[in-house]
DNA sequence: TATTGTTATACTCTATAACTATA
DNA sequence: TATAGTTATAGAGTATAACAATA
């Protein structure tokens, strides 16, 4: 091991070595998430959309009428944790709500007017942001990205 | 637009569509991320190791004597992020934390024997994990992600 | 003046447990 | 008994601003 009286001058830049990390796919995963999620932060910026947020009017959107815990479950959110994403969607006025009337217990979405409008807008600039970010990839290059990350996904415990 | 009177019964299952989320690769990042990320987490459960941990620690075993702030800007952690890691490493025995001489203001880091030995018993539970998460991929396969998240990695801003 | 590390603070995301109303 | 949604709470991770010590 190194002596802790002798500082090593080489590593005082911004250039050391990652170590063992850099072979990790997990810290690439992390890291190229964090990448993408900043960007589309600043992509979606004023306009109060969010990841989760614009992952929800995307179910609801594909799936009129669809269930907020089945929404939960197909984006891996927990119940408990879809309350407050669904009442800023509503707050907003982008999404109806309503109590199934097969089974009150249960809410059935759908997405308003202003709901399609914001989808659309929120679609078109994340489908710049991407671009942005990785639209130096060739279609077969982002398509097998999408296929490994799908088999990664599907992992899941 | 579907009517709120009728409801569609094809979408009270969990086999909806996720819409325009499937082809965006910002949502299947975060996806994979988030399954590799709990995954890690039981791969590590009980030894306290975390993933932002685990990164300094390998860090600074590849590039003893590093300073607190460059490991910072290598992880993308921000200095006032990074007070809370650092305290938690010395206060689990992992790591050394001392004045540079040369510059007073900054800390100079090593690894323990014990931050030895942790790192290593935690880069085998990680590879294993990720073997089981990854292990049916071509080393090509692997590689070939690692380039495109790398390639997404220093399109940071 | 600029930089290193620190503190305080706030927001998002996530996890768990206990509750209610319905089934 | 089980399920849908809710509430409360806690822990990570991250972002900003202001500060002290040092350069």
């Amino acid at each position: 091991m190194a002596s802790l009286q002798e500082p090593l001058d080489e590593v005082a830049t911004d250039t050391a070595s990652l170590g063992a990390l850099d072979q990790l796919l997990g810290y690439h995963l992390r890291r190229a998430s964090a990448v993408f999620a900043a960007d589309f932060a600043r992509a979606l910026e004023g306009t109060g959309m969010r990841q989760v947020l614009f992952g929800v009017l995307s179910l609801v959107q594909a799936n009129p009428g669809i269930n907020q815990g089945t929404v939960g479950r197909i984006l891996g959110i927990q119940r408990a944790n879809m309350v407050a994403p669904i009442n800023t969607l509503v707050e907003m006025g982008l999404i109806d709500r309503r109590t199934d009337p097969r089974d009150r217990r249960a809410f059935l979405l759908e997405l308003t007017e202003k709901g399609v409008a914001t989808f659309d807008d929120s679609l078109r600039r994340i489908r710049e942001h991407e671009k942005g970010l990785v639209g130096d990839l060739t279609s077969d290059e982002r398509e097998m990205m999408i296929d490994l990350l799908g088999r990664i996904e599907r992992r899941e415990r």
